[in-house]
DNA sequence: TGACTATTCAATTATCTACTTGAATATGGC
DNA sequence: GCCATATTCAAGTAGATAATTGAATAGTCA
């Protein structure tokens, strides 16, 4: 043989290892959140650390064990470094994470709704109802996460509406039409945020029963506005003067 | 609201904080290891313990962390515990680290071909080619696993033809048809021993890309033989007789 | 060039992890 | 009831981990 006989277990080990290192890298919650984050899209260190509420020397310590696992890769634009997923298995695997934790631990549902609030009074739709609905175009869609997250990628025909600027911006919502919200995935409170808000002010409003990267990995059509500067003019909701 | 931003932070802690749990518990070489092994079927202690070279004590305590965190569930038989697997998203996590092992750690190819030995001069047929061929019949497909792991559920068609018995029974096996040899999955040895010994013996044999749980996991048929007690007539390769 | 900002590095601390060893439980056969 | 076997528990140790703090790089822009 090639010498693999020689010490198969040895060999062995540092295989199993190597998977072990992989998961490893995301059994930290604070990597979770990251990559959940990074799920929408790349984001520099600062940014990453002000979402997990942590400091950035630690952020960037937690990244760089992410980069040392093979899980984030890194682009360098002037003074900033823009972390990114390293490939669509990464998400998958944050996927399924979260698909183990929602089926075997028992006290998720209860953590989810210490987070999330209540959401048996908020109605969602799942994407092929979504998909079809807005092929009938009886819908309002919004994606309701920050709005460079929107132009780093987003279902197409929704409109940008941060959660953030709800409120100031209720106005350009028809309350004719059913307005269908969408965030980052099924732990993020932005849509429920959303529902709720639009619900008290009697606009009728569900949300996606997931968010855009579980629209994307699905092979659903998506859209981006390619070069978005930060502060800069973004795709609106309806248009005031109409 | 319901108490939730009240403390939105350590909520959203803990609820990641359960998903990172999840993750941890796959985070040691020596438990993905032993979800590899349930993925087979159901398993006592003592063997897995074997299968992983480790003491029972130390076994015991994997298996009661997996057991924690809800990966694995457990089933009394007497003086034996079997452990298994809490459902198939548990596998499906185990194929998704292997995935991104796979696509984004360097030094995987190099582990991977010092545990396995070099695969290149290994022919190996994808599942659909395999359920072609063995649906016109012209090939004798082995499953190489121990006989436990081929009755707890096997290919339908396949014979039960353990690696470690493979040199004592080479008589039963044709020499005028292709022989396949699966095993455990892309990370096991016994397939690729399998043909390496068959071809040594001037048999024509290629193994199974992957294994029985990916071929399960993809949703083709399967078969088991329901009660089989450990040192039980099991089904054998081609009869003597014939 | 020099001030400024984003990110990384280094050193420290309290806590956790994997494994070992030896003893304790629990079940089944006699 | 008592012995044998499978598994778990408990205590101990060496090494790893997450977070903190403060200093060091490396680009940008005036």
């Amino acid at each position: 043989m090639v010498g693999k006989q020689m010490d198969g277990r040895h060999a062995k080990t540092e295989l199993f290892d190597a998977f072990g290192s992989v998961a490893k890298a995301l059994s930290s919650g604070r990597r979770a959140e990251i990559v959940d984050i990074l799920a929408q899209g790349e984001r520099p260190v600062e940014e990453i650390s002000r979402e997990i509420s942590q400091t950035v020397a630690n952020t960037s310590q937690h990244l760089q064990l992410l980069l040392r696992a093979g899980l984030v890769s890194t682009r360098r634009d002037g003074t900033r470094i823009y972390y990114s997923l390293s490939g669509p298995s990464v998400y998958r695997l944050w996927a399924a994470i979260r698909s183990v934790a929602q089926d075997h631990v028992a006290q998720l549902d209860d953590l989810a709704a210490s987070y999330l609030g209540d959401r048996s009074a908020l109605q969602s739709v799942t994407r092929s109802e979504l998909r079809q609905r807005l092929q009938s175009g009886d819908v309002t869609v919004i994606d309701v996460r920050p709005q460079q997250e929107y132009a780093s990628g987003h279902i197409p025909g929704a409109i940008s509406l941060p959660v953030k600027e709800l409120d100031k911006r209720l106005d350009q919502l028809p309350n004719d039409r059913t307005v269908v919200a969408y965030c980052r995935g099924p732990y993020c409170v932005y849509a429920l945020d959303a529902v709720r808000t639009l619900s008290r002010h009697g606009i009728e409003a569900v949300r996606l029963e997931d968010g855009y990267p579980e629209w994307k990995e699905a092979g659903l059509p998506v859209e981006a506005d390619k070069q978005l500067e930060p502060g800069e003019p973004r795709p609106t909701a309806a248009p005031r003067e109409s």
